[in-house]
DNA sequence: AGAGTTTATGTGAGCGCTTTCATCTGTTCG
DNA sequence: CGAACAGATGAAAGCGCTCACATAAACTCT
């Protein structure tokens, strides 16, 4: 049995008030028995108990940060950048990170009261979802997918510009057959990402073909170079945008694989601008996002939610901006 | 205010402590007694609260995830996977997993009773840290760095023999001037590697020179391209192994910087063949370790520790293999 | 100096839950 | 048919803490 307050009193000669008081920097203590008080807890190692404080007080102390299942999405650099943003916005709260893998341990989470708030990782929201969420009655953020009637804040890369932005700097290099390699359309990003490519197209002036559009069935290329290599060699495309850097990576893989040399041969650009980008070789084209700025965002505004505070932006888009780096260039001749 | 087991008692016409016994599937409690309570547990959407379980019980239920402070680490596939093995580890029990990062956070969590375990990263454990471990009194298994006489259990990959069987790789394919990049030497990794390295060298008859090894300050290469292309340039080795993959990726762009092609000039080999790893162009050669496993392990151990069972092994070693990829071949005549 | 005011401290209730113990009911069996 | 027992249930204590309230002590001011 470890010490508890009473034991502190108890040493200290003072009331559980008073120590608890000292303990949470309330008002109302003596100068000399607050040091007293003081030199007890640290003499004894005494250390709160949060659980208990949490039931008089009817809250948890802990924030969920809950993700996808699957070792993809931890091995993401988009999420544990952002995760590191989150917890630098909550460093200087008393707040701790409860981390959740959807599937088994939502369940866990949210069947249970043990948290106060909730970072939701979605990237996308179902109707069938937002209604088990609106149930749980908690303040809610949501990372990646804006929905529409959603009453939960989102922060969120403007995928769509972003793209857009990736689509005309190859235009710029003189790319008139740009092509673009996208996740799964059941994720909000695939959908952005999209729009922004077609948009950018018409923007230009160029022709929509529906054989330059690759879609793949998850944002993890590795399990996808072949279908990208089967891309490339049938498509006449001298440039390719990719919804993430992840793809991208599988992009100048499979483009080696056929032959395709880069950027001579084909120019490509990755989304997100993850640390890796600018280190790899060829060293990664992308638009960069603040990623560490997102994560940091969600958490603020978690924070001010959990104060009680009135959320003004239901959702919160970062500029993205496109970043010039080894894997593209003009196309050849 | 939310429901509590209270009102979940009068709902149903009986005591707490046959909700509390439903809840927690003890005996004792009538067919038809429970099916009411669980009915009425349905209905009015109960969740117990795991503050006030954990109080009358003395734990917690969550166990702490400890992880350096830095973006750098939480990039680090090393550690994401490594967690995801945690959390599919503690994923069928009622853990949940709070992630504390080192600095602000760790103070947080240990010095509040806020968990009932502790998984911890270390580079490197000093003796100071040591000794703050051991008063916190609660079950910790370390993961990386086995210190001689922790009385924690860890688990972490051979490096020693893994970076062996690397300069062993480089040897059959006949280099005889093998360089090896390494982290800092104050993380237990590194000197792990480090002496397998110079083992092996050993082993192998080659002669052990200083200037055949960088030890660079940090672990993440994007910062040290410079220092790596100026020993590259210094240096007439025809094969290098890295002490971690993101190293090697380093030492790949450091290598084309300076103009050598990978593998026709230089041989590249990494360590911990991190998933991104055999998806980069040229795809690298690693030593490959199971670090979901290392994280499943973690968990189990710790899991153990929490049901009071006595640990035999102190330290689970996770054995390495050579993985052969494009950035290693024979050295030009 | 006495009323009023501030400041320091203690008392005790109660947060939501589990758990021991006592009670009550219904069974079993000699 | 009554003792002995097993199972179902409830009453109540208490986990460690905070907080509203009561009390006591020390000032302030006219």
């Amino acid at each position: 049995m470890s010490v508890s307050i009473k034991d502190v009193a108890r040493e200290a000669g003072v009331s559980t008030a008073s120590v608890s008081r000292v303990l949470s920097g309330k008002p109302g203590v003596g100068k000399a028995t607050e040091k007293r008080i003081r030199e007890v807890i640290k003499q004894m190692d005494y250390r709160p108990n949060l659980g208990a404080r949490g039931l008089v007080q009817q809250k948890t102390g802990n924030i969920a940060v809950v993700v996808p299942r699957g070792s993809f999405i931890l091995n993401n650099p988009f999420f544990s950048t952002v995760l590191d943003g989150i917890a630098q916005g909550i460093d200087q709260t008393d707040y701790n990170i409860l981390m959740s893998f959807t599937s088994t341990q939502q369940k866990k989470l949210l069947e249970k009261k043990s948290v106060d708030g909730i970072i939701l990782f979605a990237p996308r929201i179902e109707e069938l979802t937002l209604e088990s969420l609106k149930k749980i009655g908690l303040p809610i953020v949501v990372i990646g997918s804006y929905v529409e009637d959603s009453p939960f804040p989102c922060v969120r890369p403007d995928d769509e510009d972003g793209i857009a932005q990736a689509v005309q700097a190859l235009y710029q290099l003189g790319h008139r057959n740009i092509g673009f390699i996208n996740g799964p359309l059941s994720s909000m990003h695939s959908i952005n990402c999209l729009n922004g490519y077609t948009k950018e197209l018409n923007n230009l002036g160029l022709d929509y073909l529906d054989e330059n559009i690759l879609e793949l069935d998850e944002f993890d290329a590795s399990k996808a170079t072949n279908e990208i290599s089967t891309f490339f060699k049938e498509q006449k495309i001298t440039g390719v945008v990719c919804a993430s850097d992840y793809l991208a990576v599988g992009a100048i893989k499979a483009a080696t694989t056929v032959g395709l040399s880069i950027p001579e041969d084909l120019s490509i650009v990755g989304a997100d601008d993850v640390p890796i980008s600018s280190f790899i070789t060829p060293s990664l084209s992308s638009v960069h996002v603040d990623l560490l700025g997102i994560g940091k965002k969600a958490a603020s505004i978690l924070l001010d939610m959990l104060l009680g505070k009135q959320i003004e932006n239901k959702e919160v888009v970062f500029k993205m901006k496109y970043i010039n780096r080894a894997t593209t260039s003009s196309p050849k001749e």
